[in-house]
DNA sequence: GAGGGTAAACTACGAATGTTAGTTTTAATC
DNA sequence: GATTAAAACTAACATTCGTAGTTTACCCTC
C-alpha cells in the first residue's frame, strides 16, 4: 500500500547483493521483492520482469567493471600496464561473481546501453595493446585473445574448475605473462 | 503402461540432443519426457531428477571430450599438437554446446566418476606440455593458462561475446600461437 | 505353464516461480 | 480540495520440478 520510495537503481542494487552472495542463479524476483520489503509484482513497477533485471544487472555490471580497468590502466603501459588490467579484471570477477556472470550474457542485438558500455570498457584494452604495435585486426585479434584468457582463467576459478592445490595467483600472472610474451611475438 | 524399454543412456542421449538444440536453459525433464515418449514422473526411474540429468550430461560430454582430444593429440607434438588439441577442444564445443555448457558446472566434491573423467581428459594435454620442457609445478600452471585461453575464447564464441566482424577462426590461431609462444619463453 | 517379484510406467498432487489483470492507496499537481 | 498518475497490493494462472501411491508388464522360479 504505501509507497516505498523504490526505484530500479535500487531493485538493480539489491539484487547485485543477492547474486553476489547466493549465485545468479539463486536470483529470482521473490528473493528480491522480500529483500526491498516488496511483493513480487510491484517490482514490475521498477524492472521488466526477470530478464528485464538481468539485463539491468548486465548493464550496471559492465559500467562498473570497465571503470575499474579504466582506472587500473591509467599511467601504465607494456607488460606493466597488462599485469594491472589483468588484476583488475580478475579482482572484479571474484568480488562480484554473481554480476561477473550476469554481464556474460550475450549481448541482445538493438541494445545500444550494453553496446556502449561494452565499446568502452574495450577502449583501454586497445590502447594498452596499441603500444605492443597491436593495431587494426592484429589489435582486435590480440584483444580476443586477452579477453579469453582472462574470462577463461576467472571462469574457471569461479565454478571451482582448478582441482590441483597450487597457488592460483600464480598461475594467473604465468597466464597473463605467456599472453604478454605471445602476442609480442 | 507398457515398458518402453527405456535406459539412462538414452535419456541422456536425447537430453545431449535437446541441450545442443535448444540450449542447456532450456533443458527440462518434461521437454525430455516427450522426446523420449514418456511423462515427466517416468524418467525418475533412470536419472535423479534434473540435476542427475544435468550431472550424467556432464560426465558424458567430459568423457566424449576427453577422446576426441586424446585421438587429436596422439602422433605429434609440440605447436603442432596443440594447434590439433586446440581445434579439437572448439570443434567439440561448437558442435555439442549444450553439453559443453553442462560439463562446464563445477565437479562436486565426492563424485569420483565426473573427477576421474576431467583427470583422463588432462592426461593428453600433460604430455604435450611435457613435450615443452613443462613438467611439476610449471606443468600445471602451463595446463591452466591453456586451458583457460580455450574455455574462454570458446565459452565468448559460444555467447557471442565477440561483436566485431573480423574472422573467428583467425583469432582462434592467434590465441593459440601466442600462448605457445608465451607458455615456451 | 502358473505364480510371484521387480522394474517401469502411470495418475494425482503439491510447492516454487514468473507473470498478468485488476484494484487500491499514496503523493503530487492544478 | 479535487484530480491524476505512480506504485503498491491481492488474486489468479502457467510452467516446472518433484513426491506419493498405484498399476502393469516382463522375467525367473517352481
Amino acid at each position: 500500500m504505501a509507497r516505498r520510495g523504490l526505484s530500479r537503481a535500487a531493485v538493480v542494487q539489491t539484487a547485485a547483493r543477492l547474486a553476489d552472495r547466493d549465485g545468479y542463479d539463486a536470483l529470482t524476483l521473490g528473493a528480491v521483492a522480500a529483500a526491498v520489503g516488496v511483493r513480487p509484482p510491484s517490482l514490475y513497477n521498477h524492472v521488466e520482469g526477470l530478464a528485464g533485471l538481468r539485463r539491468d544487472l548486465a548493464l550496471a555490471g559492465l559500467t562498473e567493471l570497465g571503470e575499474r580497468i579504466r582506472d587500473a590502466a591509467v599511467g601504465r603501459s607494456g607488460e606493466d600496464a597488462l599485469l594491472a588490467l589483468a588484476d583488475a579484471y580478475r579482482a572484479y570477477a571474484r568480488e562480484h561473481p554473481g554480476v561477473y556472470r550476469a554481464l556474460q550474457r550475450a549481448a541482445s542485438p538493438g541494445d545500444d546501453e550494453i553496446a556502449a558500455a561494452g565499446a568502452r570498457l574495450l577502449e583501454p584494452v586497445f590502447a594498452v595493446l596499441a603500444g605492443f604495435g597491436l593495431e587494426g585486426d592484429a589489435g582486435i585479434h590480440a584483444a580476443r585473445a586477452l579477453r579469453s584468457a582472462l574470462h577463461g582463467f576467472v571462469e574457471l576459478e569461479r565454478v571451482g574448475g582448478f582441482g590441483i592445490d597450487l597457488d592460483l595467483d600464480e598461475s594467473y600472472r604465468f597466464l597473463v605473462r605467456a599472453v604478454a610474451a605471445g602476442i609480442g611475438a
